[in-house]
DNA sequence: CGTCATTGTAAACGGTGTTAAGTTTCGGAA
DNA sequence: TTCCGAAACTTAACACCGTTTACAATGACG
């Protein structure tokens, strides 16, 4: 067996630390000399432990997913599900922004083919728990019954995205240097707030059952 | 002045070269060194024309903005504003599903801190073409006279901009390896459909003038 | 006809991901 | 108790990257 007995944390704590240059520098700011330098050890051993820097990367970005997913989830304190619905909007939101570097690693980088199955699936739970949200509403009788659950879905995912994606690159309403950060996140609220609005609307239903 | 005689479009090569590898191999793929080999210069002379990479991506970027606005505004030929709104969400996914390196380069690239004056100016033009055509809707009795514009702006480009860059990164109906590039397309384009058709219901005023 | 700014290059620096080869360490069999 | 071998870990190197420095070639102009 292990003739010389290894830290069997070593590869979570290399995740770890992989995590925190994320945020603190970006995703283009991890190189496996600076991993190594945080953990202690040399480049040559996070090879002992990950094929390679793209499955290092892999790897954090699922563990991110749980957590992201699992933040999201216990904002959603409401009953009702227009509660749910704009308690998301505003906890994904505010988690993208409190994690940009995270963020844009987790649905912004590297090529189409580069994306393990596991984070497939993990990218999937959030989206399998918004239509299972937008089929409460429906049954409460508040959505319209011939929403089609799926497309609100995705409706909800890819501007909850779009917003996130923009407020964080700066794109938006312009960068550091011109908009204070608290300012982005003012306005950046306010349009969830809009988005949330419009969903709602459009999707009441005319004559309650 | 100029005691030897360069190629006066040598900058202007430069920044086709550059475009040509953001879309065959995405922005991670452009080098200095490829751009050099593919004008026939040594990478040094790149740098006669360009402060440095960060420069030579701005200006390609800010190219591909023109051209991406243009595109877009040749496709809303309609002459009311629904029909504006539904041809440029159309044209805005197309051009993305169609230039995805240089798309990802556009709004997804680089840190805050990094984006130009120019850049975000150029980036601005297709908003406030967005927010007359909006107006219009307004005006023409269409939309709701209490609709803010601005707000209404945003929401039509964030949930493009989301649409868009999840339909790019395979993160929203799977990687190439998984779906049909066309399916995707196709599945995209429905959505977008949906989109506009939520905005439109929602914006319409309840009572023509 | 020589000056000299301009155009272009080769070579190098410190950085990157990764690999090949070597060293250290220790559980367990003899 | 010794010592073998496997596992853990490192050093040195490779080819690549962006960028800079030093240098060579060119040709318009006084």
């Amino acid at each position: 067996m292990s003739a010389r007995p290894a830290n069997p944390h070593l590869a979570s704590e290399i995740i770890s630390a992989t995590a925190a240059i994320v945020e603190e520098r970006g995703p283009e700011g991890v190189t496996m000399r600076e991993v190594a330098r945080r953990i202690g050890y040399s480049p040559t051993s996070i090879y002992l432990h990950f094929a390679n820097k793209d499955e290092l990367l892999d790897q954090t970005v699922n563990r991110a997913y749980e957590w992201f997913a699992d933040e999201i989830e216990s904002r959603q304190t409401g009953t009702s599900a227009v509660e749910r619905i704009r308690q998301g909007a505003h906890a994904y939101l505010a988690w993208g922004l409190a994690n940009p570097g995270m963020y844009r690693l987790m649905f912004e980088w590297g090529y189409l083919g580069d994306i393990s199955p596991d984070a497939i699936f993990a990218r999937r739970r959030s989206w399998r728990r918004n239509r299972q949200i937008v089929e409460l509403g429906i049954e409460q009788g508040v959505f319209d019954r011939s929403l089609d659950s799926a497309v609100a879905t995705d409706v909800m995912w890819v501007a909850m995205h779009g917003l996130t994606s923009l407020a964080i690159s700066g794109r938006m309403y312009g960068n550091p240097n011109m908009v204070a950060a608290d300012e982005v996140d003012r306005r950046a609220h306010a349009l969830a707030d809009a988005l949330a609005d419009g969903w709602l609307a459009d999707w009441t239903a005319t004559s309650p059952l």
